[in-house]
DNA sequence: AAGTTGTATGCAAGATTTTTGCATTATCTT
DNA sequence: AAGATAATGCAAAAATCTTGCATACAACTT
């Protein structure tokens, strides 16, 4: 695929988000790299995959983007799901600004995919109910995706 | 990958199961092919991969084994789900005995999936908890997955 | 400040899983 | 049985994710 424009809704001034701080909360190293592709995160008012931020950032390269993604999601910067459409997303949009257990999960929410024009809203009206699970197992994540057709993707048809 | 032998949890004898019926049931015209698949995938206990299935089965290909499953789920014979493992999942085992909307949306339910044997197991003992969308969005589809370690590969680490 | 060490990055390529084009075969209809 | 339609197998492509390795960068030591 050719490297184009791609838009991610802008979310809030960068001068608002002290990034470097932020990693350190986290135990990133802040490199010059890093610090790109999390003001380039943070860009995306919505779920965004590796693809969409990859083309957004234009100069950094795919697997460094990669990598990236893992460390920030391994120091609970961000989180990420697969949603059905076969590309994992990734969600930093809601704070995750301590880096600890009980606030990593608490910015866990529900999603919503449309199936026609791929993309993933969050759904913060409502947490995510909690069930009970099998005996002795172990809860790391939870992922909720509802799948459908958005209000737009509708109109359209 | 070389094709060697899986195991598929025994689950009901396959006298008990009309597996033509079934097929016409839910508008699936019943191949040859088709019915042998139809009994593999009733033979697995819990969600399988596309993989699995084409292992299990040994002598029907790969794209017969994924365009099988996408008739089937088509017309709702079952069900499948991302569970964050990279492959697509599919679920039988739970009755999808007919095949209007509500009886197939019946059907769904929490799954839970152990990062690391990669296994997953459906959580009935609960519904799916209902959650408010957002305006206008349509819902296809639900799904609702734990991931974290369950209890065999706790006792091992 | 220069040297040393460990980590991060870019490039290229590999791995995995899903998906499709097309020729052949099977099934259904008349 | 002939013709029409749909399903299947084979091969290969597409999409996405992942890794090996050489180079560059950052932090630390002296």
């Amino acid at each position: 695929m050719q490297k184009t424009a791609t838009f991610a809704v802008y979310k809030k001034p960068a001068s608002v988000m002290n990034y470097e701080e932020l990693l350190h909360r986290h135990d990133i190293r802040p490199t010059a790299v890093r610090l790109l592709i999390l003001k380039g995160i943070a860009d995306f008012a919505a779920p965004f995959s590796m693809e969409e931020l990859y083309l957004f950032l234009d100069t950094i390269d795919r697997s460094t983007v990669f990598r990236t993604l893992v460390t920030f999601e391994e120091h609970r910067l961000l989180h990420s799901f697969e949603d059905g459409s076969g590309k994992r997303k990734y969600c930093f949009h809601h704070s995750h600004e301590a880096a600890d257990e009980a606030s990593h999960a608490a910015c866990r929410h529900i999603h919503a995919t449309c199936r026609v024009c791929g993309r993933t809203m969050c759904v913060t009206t409502q947490a995510v109910p909690v069930v009970p699970l099998p005996d002795g197992f172990e809860v790391e994540n939870v992922n909720y995706v509802v799948t459908g057709v958005c209000s737009s993707c509708k109109r359209r048809s």
